[in-house]
DNA sequence: CCAATGTCAGGTTGACTGATATGC
DNA sequence: CGCATATCAGTCTACCTGACATTG
């Protein structure tokens, strides 16, 4: 992981001070750079409490995903968009989960050309203890108080919102857990 | 790119709902994963403005980073840091820059083991280009008003701050043009 | 016939480990 | 001597394209 090396400075104000003196968008660069800092902060934080459980992030939420499912199963390609994968990448995820033996693969009942995704014991076992290390460290977002944590929320929900992540009408009628076995 | 196939739900509002039935730290888990959304998102769409320049993010960055400094020349070590990437990576970085022509290597003055990475003219310009092209889409934060956007970066700069980005006291003391160059 | 599903081969990117040569 | 700097070899993750067989 690179290290936080704690430079002298706030880079991303030192970035933003120059900016401007050249172009325009100061305000959306420094927030595009915010995010991207602060999620390669947090990924490295997360994955260095994940290490010893052998996981990587994408791997935990995929294995979440499965926990959260009505039968613990799902089809690859519902994984895949929930996940924002790429439909080879879900197929790389599952492969290591597999040989870990946190999932295996079963055929679809009525679909046979769909893969159910099944997490097993071992599973559901490694991802409780990799929730325990997580939740310990709250997501590397300790020391950020509910409120703050709310407001924060509540703003990269709209971001996510105009990205086109989820429509913006009413979002309680779509019954999500259609979706989730 | 992963397309914004855009699902029938939130994805995070889901999930939080799902998690809170089981485990504590609800709302900072939402956070990180908005983070991780937002980020994915957002580098989506900016690579995708980027691609027919041929500049990855990464490299953009480089880019800008030198086009910032005095002398448009910067150690890799320093270049290092402030983009927070691994050694092998920035010489990786600096590889491809150099094939596309936009950077060259040149020896350090009076510290030999240091290499100086050189904006070239065709780096200047493909920036310029390139800057033009995220200003225009506005970093893919479009439709964002500018309170919030003040709002998101003060909340990501103290996330920031906490993961130990930059040090909390009187960052205007650390005169940082002193890194730049 | 057309669309969806999963997989494979093969290429690209970037992050990492460990070792190394060089120079402060 | 210890430490810093950059590089190389090699591994790993994840992304992508294009192709393919199977099935609905």
């Amino acid at each position: 992981m690179a290290a936080p090396s704690s430079l002298p400075f706030d880079p991303v104000e030192e970035a933003a001070r120059k900016w401007s003196a050249r172009w325009d968008e100061t305000d959306a660069m420094a927030v595009a750079t915010s995010i991207m800092r602060v999620q390669q902060l947090l990924l490295g934080r997360i994955e260095a409490a994940l290490r010893p459980l052998q996981l990587t992030f994408a791997r935990y939420e995929a294995l979440v995903l499965l926990c959260f499912s009505r039968q613990g199963s799902l089809p690859m390609s519902k994984m895949g968009q929930r996940l924002m994968v790429h439909p080879t990448s879900i197929t790389n995820i599952v492969d290591r989960l597999q040989a870990q033996e946190f999932i295996r693969r079963e055929p679809h009942p009525t679909d046979r050309r769909t893969t159910l995704v099944v997490i097993t014991d071992a599973g559901r076992e490694v991802t409780e203890r990799a929730t325990q290390a997580l939740v310990e460290v709250r997501f590397a977002l300790d020391s950020l108080d509910p409120e703050k944590m709310r407001d924060l929320y509540d703003l990269l929900r709209e971001v996510r919102l105009h990205a086109g992540d989820f429509p913006a009408d009413d979002p309680r009628r779509s019954w999500p857990d259609a979706f989730s076995d």
